[in-house]
This record gives C-alpha cells, structure tokens and sequence, in this order.
DNA sequence: GCGTGAACGTAC
DNA sequence: GACGTACGTTCACGCA
C-alpha cells in the first residue's frame, strides 16, 4: 500500500520562478504558478495539499538581526498586483493557505512538514531552494522540485548532491553563509574547504573545538572572526520547526475545486488554454489494493463478483505479442477504490495454486451471467483464448467506448486517458518492469509492485467506465456500441489468433529474381545519370535530375518546397522521351514490391504457428474502418501484375481451399442508396455496368455506345464524389482541361441532380451539429466545419461525406463478420475468417466445406442490411489468394 | 545509436 | 489550395 503524502508549496519560490521565466503574457506569474499547481496535482495526487506563503510583517529573523535581507529589490512592479490574483486563484482551487506574522514560509513548511511525519504521513516540500534540504529525514520528510519533473530527494540522495550528511546542512550553510539573504558566513572558506572541515570535524562545534589543527591561515582567521557571529548565522539558517501550527488531516484533505469558480477566473485573466481545461478533480483519497494469495481470499472476493454481476479485469502476462503471451496474473477490480491481484505464475510460485486459482477464474469469466469489462478486451481475451480458456458474456471494452466518443484522437491508452479523465498519473509499466535491455517479464516483478501496478489498471479501468459508459449512453452512441463494435471484439480476436499461411519458398524465389532485376536497373540507373548514387535518397535524385541533366522541375514537395520525383513527376518526364525517368520507376516498383512485401512478410512468420498472424485494430481510423499491422494485410499489392503475384504467396493449410467474396461497388451503392438518385438507383437494380450507366447519362448518349474515355471519366466521377474531387483534381486524372472537368461535373449533377441535393444535406446537417453520424450511429466530430477558414471548412465538408459514406460500408462489413463468426459456430463448421480488406473478407475452410461456406459467406454479406439497391458479394475460391479474384 | 518527420507508394 | 482512410520503408536530420 502506498503511503499517503502530504505536498507543501513553498508560495514565492514559485510565484518569482514563473514570474522570470514566462514572458509576453500578462500576469504571467499567475499562469505559470497555476500550470505549475496543476501539474503537480496531476502528476502527484497527492493526499494532502497545503501552500505556504510568507507575510509582510518583519519577522524573527529580522528583529535578531536589523541587516536580514535588506540587500532585497523591492517587488517587481508588474507582480504586486498578480499576488492577490494568485491567492484567489489557490481559493478556486480550494487548497489551504498557511501564512503566520513574524516567520517566514520556510518554517511554515518546516513545522508542518515535521508534524506531519510524526502522524506518519509523508511530507514531500515542494521547492528548488538547498536550504529546505535540511529539513528532508529519511523518507518521513522528502523534496520534489517540479521543475526537474520527478526529483525526490530522499535522505540518501542527500551526500551526493551535497557532498556532506543531512545533519551537517545547517552548518555547512552556515558556514557558506546566504548572499540572497544576506547573510554573511565564513570569510576565506569556501565550498571545498567547508565540506572538507565537517567531514573532518564531524560540526561546526567540532571545527572550534579543533581550530588550531587547521593550518590554512585564511580559513583559521575567516573561523576566529566569525566566532562571534556564527551562532546568530547558524540560528538565521536554521529552519524553525517549532512554530504553533497542527497537522490535522481534514484541514489539508484535498478538496474539490470550484470548476465554475475558476472558469470564470480564467475567462477573466484571458488564459484561453485554461478555460476549457478540465480542473483537477478530487479523487483516488483513499484506494485499497490488495493481494489475492490464497483460496479462501479469492473465493471470497469471486463470490463479492457473482453477487455484483459485474467486475473489471486485466491481465498480465509475459509478452504483448498474444501468441507468446504466457498468463502471469490477473488483477479484478469490484468497485472504484478497490481492486485486488492475483498472482498465477510469477516466479517461484507453487504450480497447484496457479491450477487452482486459475480454475476458479476460469469459472468466472465463462459465466454468461457476469459483465465483464477490461480496457482493450481483444487483447486479454486473445491470450485467455490460446490458452483454452472460455471468455462469455456480455464483455465491456473502455477504450472502444473512448473511440465511439471521440475517433479522432489517436491515444485511447489507459495512461493517457487517466491523466486526461481522472487528472492522474498511472504507474507505467516500465516503471515496475524497466525498460531497453533492463526490461524484465512481468513474472520476475515482485509481488507488491506487480499488485500496485496491475491492481491499479484494474482500478483506472473502473473509473474509466463509470465515466465513459453514461457518455456512451448520453451521446446515443450505445447503438453501434452494441451491435457493431463491442461484438466485434472476439470476431477479430479470433481472426488474429488464426493468422494465414505464407509461402516462404515462393517468396523466397521471387525476391531472388527481384534482386536480379534491381541490380540491373541500378546499373542503367547510374550509367544515364553519369555517377553512382543513393537512388532511394529523393534529395540525390532530385540533385541528379533536375541540377545535373537539367531536366524541367514539374512541382515541389509540399512541406520542404524541394524537388518532386514522385511518380507523376517521373511519369510526366518520361512521356516527354527521357530515358532515366522511364528507369526509375521501373527502380521504385521492384524495389517497393521487394522491401515492402516481398522481404517483410517471411520475417513475420510466427516461430510458434508458422503463420503469419497480423493485428487488426478497431480504434484507429476515424470513420469506423479496420486497420491492419505488423504486417498491414490490407495493402497486399494488386493493382500491376507483378504485385499480384504476391498474393500468391497467401495460402490456405494443407487439404484446405480459400473462400473470399467482395462487396461490389458498396460505396458507390451506398451513395445511390443515401441519394436516391434514379440513374444511380436504376443502374444498380438492373446489375448493369454502373460506370457505363452514368457515362451514357451524362454525355447523353445510348449505353452502348459509351466509349472506354467515357466510362473513365464517368468512374472517376464516380469515385471523386466519395472522396468529394474538385475539378482541378479530376482534370489532373483524366488529362484534360480545368474547364472541361467543371462542365463534366456540372453535367453530372445536372443529370444527377439528388446526388447534389444529398452532398447539400449531408454538410447543412453535418454544420449544425458540429458532426456528422453514419447509418450505424457512429459520430465524428468535425470541427473544421466551424472554422472561419475556408480551406478548413471545405475539408470538413469532404470529411462529412466520405465519412458517412466510408463509414456505413465500414458498420456493414462488420456486421457480415460478426453474424458470419456466430453462423460458423452454430454450424460447427472449421471455417476460418482470416482477412477483411475493407470490401473483402477471406476464409479458409476444408475442401469439403467449400459449397456450403461459399453460399454462407456471400448470403451474409448480402443481407446485412436491405437498402434501395442490393448489395452484391462477388465470391470466389482458390488455392492461394491471387486465384481468388 | 535512437527517435522523428518527410517523401513516397501500396491498398480500399 | 485542390481526394477520403490507412501502414511500411527509406532517408535525412537532430539529439545524446
């Protein structure tokens, strides 16, 4: 358990700190006191608060001695009037203020600290100032300058960074004596010489006591002058503990701050990033977490969780990658405050607890009759699963809810979303584990770090649901939640697990014959160019190209203005005869196909399986989409013939077929669907050819005379309003003028008119609620539509629509994996789902089951959902992926 | 040596 | 400035 801590803010030391390190804002010393404030109680948590600040009034010291800081400036003009802003900024805060007439903060600090210790409650000052260090005992009393971050000083870092033990700082400050304060110390004695007689001398005492041994004449002189003086030094540097004040905890129990209060504070002073941030909530006063070592314990804490009907778990294990994994302990949490550990397998534990324990949490996770939560379940339960165990139930997950409500952010990680949700800073896993090369598995962790850590995460993942699961509900946003996303999360679970078979010798031969060709071209390469350089270096080529042969620069890099040679460059030199450029591109596809997929997936083979099993992740995209990594299956090359010969490589087990079926045209369907429009709408009923459909709409002419370049045009069209093309762009593609890709366009819609009116609605809707929502019920923010920047806004409308429309396919994909999954269960089929593309969802499934998984694959993705237009699957068998198409 | 951003290219 | 969503590879560069 940790102890519970008591942090004192010594006021000024921080009010003139931030008052010369910010500049150019007003009352900049009550901004960076306050971020400061905030930080520190984010960071830290800390138990008990206190701020203490010095008065006006002269004080003890000043009586002794008349000369006590009186080498001060006054006040810099532009702080005075930023103290009581300061002080009214600590009462939104509700932190207690300690002040006492005739002592100074430092013995505020001094006292308090000491009467704290002795309650057993641990005193952290917070401050930069060296003399504090004499008041630091053991870990009783301890300081933390936030401006190094996490700095404790402890007793034992006490000598090394002042070179003397902790009960000689009052002498040797002494001795130095405090120009600031003025104060005068010891003439001719310096630090090496200060240091140097208290180690020998043991105190100051001691030095007198010895004053003739010391020889260095200056010292011995500085000494003998100074024997009248240094008691008064001594008793000037010497904190006062004494004063009358008590420590009592309801005093400087962390309080609530007042949100309103100091929101109308921060308005006032302008601190616009203030405003809208959350302030510090109170929380996590008191936690309990304990260790879950034995039977009775454990029953008795699962018998609290079959009662309940709902609990929090998180595993821990010996790896991230989940086929590896071997289950080290789970950590369950029953309430906010209070979560327990359950060490399995650490090391040296007795293997007939580990099987006893973990028979007993078997038992509770596959009881359908109890909700579980975790945070990023698909992991925990990719492991449970590999491991034989069952995982039922209905499975909560915190970090989809933190995606549902927000899919633009890219950190949906505890630790983020504790320091954003609860202002608190977790325990981070290389803090119990290391990291680098010092890394050890989790199983090597002592017990009472691992219970702090995991039990903690079990904590969090609490607190984060009691926030997250009411906005989930407040921003309608359950819905996709249920049907969609949280039942997803096996599906993939066991896809991973799956993974797919990759022919190594194949790819093997290939990236020999590759590495034949590169070599090749690299010598045509450098033979055009005159030299030999680093082709793949876009700033040498640039130099080779459009310096030394002097070839016309088409455009420059968008962020660097340097030279392009992107493949439009390449293309557009090599259409005007030049040789090298034609070279170069033949360069840059071998040598893409061959880094990228060729190379890269043989090294992916998983030692354990000999497959290859890639991560698909549900929190990225934006709009809702799958992504795939480590490798990305979803980029698999298809477009050239040489890149689809990689596809090849993808194979089913032995005796096994592929089964893989796309969505035709989905989006394009959906746009029909959402639009209504007749050609569209027609065009899809009658299964015609879709892009000759609207190519003979637009240039008015009999279907069957469309021409190739009219179809072109028409499916460009077609595909930029997905994307939300402008005509500069569909120009570019096409290879025609600006203004006849605008009378394209115009026609389109002319022709079209409800696919216009559709765009309308979606982006007037989309601008009054500052999102835009997906048929499932997804949202996306776009604040881009409330920009007063016309560029920015003009995206928002694009992201409006292509969201909507990327979206919904995304939701009806999902949903064919997830009724496809539960089909295939019911039917006790061996039917593997092994990829989704976006369109496209690959299976592989024993020879004999091909019938009857072909009809149940391409029926489920059929009747998702039943729009104005059918939605087709194209399904397909094979022997490896490439013959699936 | 390591992390990061830019440029590029693959997919849907 | 001009078309949405991803991920991986390579190079260049700054920092330790």
């Amino acid at each position: 358990m940790t102890r519970e801590r008591f942090f004192i803010v010594d006021a000024f030391a921080h009010i003139f700190r931030s008052f010369y390190a910010i500049r150019n804002i007003d009352n900049n010393a009550v901004y960076g006191f306050t971020m400061m404030l905030r930080k520190l109680i984010a960071d830290e948590n800390p138990e008990y608060l206190a701020i203490a600040f010095d008065t006006s009034e002269p004080t003890f010291r000043k009586e002794l001695y008349p000369e006590y800081k009186a080498n001060r400036d006054a006040m810099p003009e532009s702080l005075v009037p930023q103290i009581p802003l300061i002080k009214e900024m600590i009462e939104g805060y509700n932190i207690p203020m300690v002040a006492m007439p005739g002592f100074e903060a430092d013995d505020i600090i001094g006292t308090l600290a000491k009467r704290a210790a002795e309650q057993g409650v641990q005193a952290v000052i917070v401050s930069g100032d060296k003399d504090m260090l004499q008041l630091v005992q053991g870990d009783d009393i301890v300081m933390f300058d936030p401006k190094k971050g996490v700095h404790y000083l402890g007793e034992a870092g006490i000598p090394e960074f002042f070179g003397c033990r902790p009960n000689q700082i009052i002498d040797l400050l002494s001795i130095w004596g405090d120009s600031a304060d003025n104060i005068p110390g010891v003439k001719g004695v310096g630090e090496k010489g200060a240091k140097k007689y208290l180690a020998e001398y043991g105190s100051l005492d001691g030095i007198y006591e010895n004053l003739d041994k010391i020889t260095a004449k200056r010292a011995r002189t500085g000494f003998e002058e100074a024997r009248e003086t240094i008691d008064l030094t001594k008793t000037l540097i010497t904190i006062r503990t004494d004063l009358d004040l008590t420590f009592d905890k309801d005093t400087y129990v962390r309080k609530e701050p007042d949100a309103n209060g100091l929101r109308a504070f921060f308005t006032r002073l302008d601190f616009k990033s203030l405003v809208d941030a959350t302030p510090p909530k109170l929380k996590r006063i008191s936690r309990d977490y304990q260790l879950l070592d034995t039977e009775e314990r454990l029953k008795e804490v699962l018998a609290e969780i079959r009662d309940k009907g709902f609990f929090v778990f998180d595993i821990e294990t010996t790896s991230l990658n989940t086929i590896e994994a071997e289950l080290v302990g789970m950590a369950l949490a029953t309430e906010v405050n209070q979560a327990y550990y359950v060490p399995l397998r650490h090391e040296g534990q007795d293997a007939t607890w580990s099987d006893s324990a973990e028979a007993l949490l078997k038992d509770v996770l596959a009881d359908t009759n109890i909700i579980k939560c975790a945070h990023n379940a698909k992991y925990d339960i990719s492991v449970l699963f590999n491991l034989g165990w069952d995982v039922a139930g209905r499975i909560e997950d915190t970090m989809l809810m933190s995606y549902l409500i927000n899919p633009n952010e890219d950190r949906h990680g505890m630790d983020h979303l504790a320091e954003k949700l609860l202002n608190y800073r977790t325990i981070h896993f290389d803090e119990v584990a290391g990291s680098g090369k010092d890394m050890v598995t989790f199983d090597k962790v002592p017990l009472d770090k691992a219970c702090n850590y995991a039990a903690e995460d079990a904590d969090i993942t609490f607190q984060l649901y009691d926030i997250l699961f009411p906005r989930l509900k407040e921003q309608d946003l359950h819905r996709v939640y249920d049907t969609v996303e949280r039942p997803l999360i096996p599906v993939l679970a066991r896809v991973e697990n799956s993974g797919v078979q990759i022919d190594e010798g194949y790819l093997k031969t290939m990236s020999a014959k590759m590495a034949e060709e590169i070599e090749a071209l690299e010598q045509a390469i450098y033979e055009l160019a005159g030299e030999e350089f680093n082709i793949k270096s876009t700033k040498q080529l640039g130099v080779i190209l459009f310096e030394k042969l002097g070839l016309p620069t088409v455009k420059k890099t968008s962020k660097t203005k340097s030279y392009s040679t992107d493949q439009s460059v390449l293309e557009t030199l090599s259409a005007k005869g030049h040789a090298l450029p034609a070279k170069l591109l033949e360069y840059r596809m071998f040598t893409k196909l061959k880094s990228t997929y060729v190379d890269a997936l043989p090294t992916m083979i998983c030692p354990k399986t000999g497959r290859v099993h890639s991560s698909f992740n549900q929190f990225v995209a934006a709009t809702g989409r799958l992504s795939s990594n480590n490798p990305n299956l979803q980029n698999i090359p298809i477009r050239t013939e040489m890149g689809r010969d990689i596809r090849a490589a993808f194979v089913p087990r032995d005796g096994w077929v592929f089964v893989a079926a796309d969505y035709s045209q989905i989006e394009l369907r959906l746009m029909a669907h959402f639009s209504g429009d007749d050609t569209l709408v027609q065009g899809f009923r009658s299964g015609e050819d879709i892009h000759r459909r609207t190519a003979g709409e637009i240039m008015d002419v009999d279907v069957n005379l469309v021409t190739d370049d009219m179809r072109r045009a028409a499916k460009s069209i077609n595909f930029g309003l997905i994307y939300g093309m402008g005509e500069f762009r569909l120009a570019q593609e096409l290879g025609i003028t600006r203004k006849k890709a605008r009378e394209y366009m115009e026609t389109y819609f002319e022709k079209m008119p409800r696919v216009l009116g559709f765009r309308d609605e979606v982006i007037e809707k989309a601008r009054e609620i500052g999102e835009i929502r997906t048929y499932f019920g997804r949202h996306r923010q776009l604040p881009e539509l409330a920009s007063r920047n016309k560029n920015l806004q003009a995206q928002g409308e694009r992201l409006a629509v292509n969201t909507l429309i990327q979206g919904t396919a995304a939701e009806i994909i999902k949903i064919a994996m997830i009724r496809l999954d539960e089909a295939i269960r019911e039917q006790d089929l061996q039917a593997k789902l092994l990829l989704q593309v976006h369109d496209e969802l690959v299976l592989e499934c024993p020879e004999e089951e091909k019938e009857v998984v072909s009809r149940l694959l391409g029926e489920t993705m059929e009747h998702v959902v039943h729009f104005e237009v059918p939605l087709v699957a194209e399904v397909r068998t094979g022997t490896n992926w490439k013959e699936t198409k």
